[in-house]
DNA sequence: ATCCATTCTTGACTGATTCCAGAAAGGGGG
DNA sequence: CCCCCTTTCTGGAATCAGTCAAGAATGGAT
């Protein structure tokens, strides 16, 4: 986990001012990986830091605009975040309880990025969600 | 294209009661592939149906929980419908104009099903979306 | 220390989607 | 072919994430 001066060595870095807000939303995305927005104001909150939901969005945009964070969709849920960003991994979504949890390509660096046929398009990434079940809900699937 | 009875025999086989709304839904679906909500809503207005824009929604969930139409969310999108149903398929999203092709997947009919570490998950489905520039956008983006 | 551009605050607003309750319509059994 | 019950549709209001706008505050280069 990072410190406080590594956070803030990492704004410097993408040349992005440092402000309590930006500091504090940074390091809570180091700590809550795939948090999404709401979680991250509430976490941000709970250290005694007063931000408006405002700051947390334009911070959260700027941050992934500078590559300190990721942004992640996935299908029914809403915009999560998370600070692993650089090594192309993806994600498996739990259907049950929406658990989100890292995994790595099967294939390679650039796995998926062949597309059988790309209709002319340059392609330049791949976003791949698994879904499936996590260990915990998997009982209670079979009880239904 | 399916015709009319085509679709209707579609409703049927899936149990589902046979309205004028769904008639018209999943006719509009299968006319415009990767449509949102709202176009659907105009395309099925344009046909001189009147439907509120709530049977609209209702029935593409009942459409989707049936498995006559996929819903897909591409990141930066609201959701998105169409009628290519029971194969593994993807989707390239271009960055700039946003449009959405049909990919088959690379490596085969469950591609991209083997995750190196699966958590203990058990993962039923992988989505992929590629994201790139499609052939229109690529001269506009040198440009820049 | 000063100044200017950038960032933060407050508060209102948008747009997609869902909830609700009553009205209407499909379709299997008679 | 008709009736009744269940499912579906309508219209309106509500919710929720996210965005817009204008003025106040702050970072950091000089």
């Amino acid at each position: 986990m990072p410190t406080a001066s590594d956070i803030e060595q990492m704004l410097r870095e993408a040349s992005l001012r440092v402000t309590r807000p930006r500091l504090a939303v940074l390091a809570t995305v180091h700590e809550h990986p795939h948090a999404d927005t709401d979680s991250i104001i509430a976490a941000v909150r709970a250290e005694m830091i007063d931000v408006s939901h405002q700051a947390v969005y334009d911070v959260l945009r700027v941050l992934t605009t500078a590559g300190l964070v990721r942004r992640i969709q996935p299908p029914g849920s809403v915009a999560r975040y998370e600070s692993r960003v650089g090594d192309n991994h993806h994600h498996v979504v739990c259907r049950g309880c929406g658990m989100i949890a890292d995994v790595d390509c099967a294939v390679g660096d650039t796995p998926c990025l062949i597309a059988s046929d790309d209709h002319g398009f340059d392609i330049d990434e791949a976003e791949v969600v698994y879904l499936g079940l996590c260990p915990e809900c998997q009982p209670n699937a079979r009880i239904n």
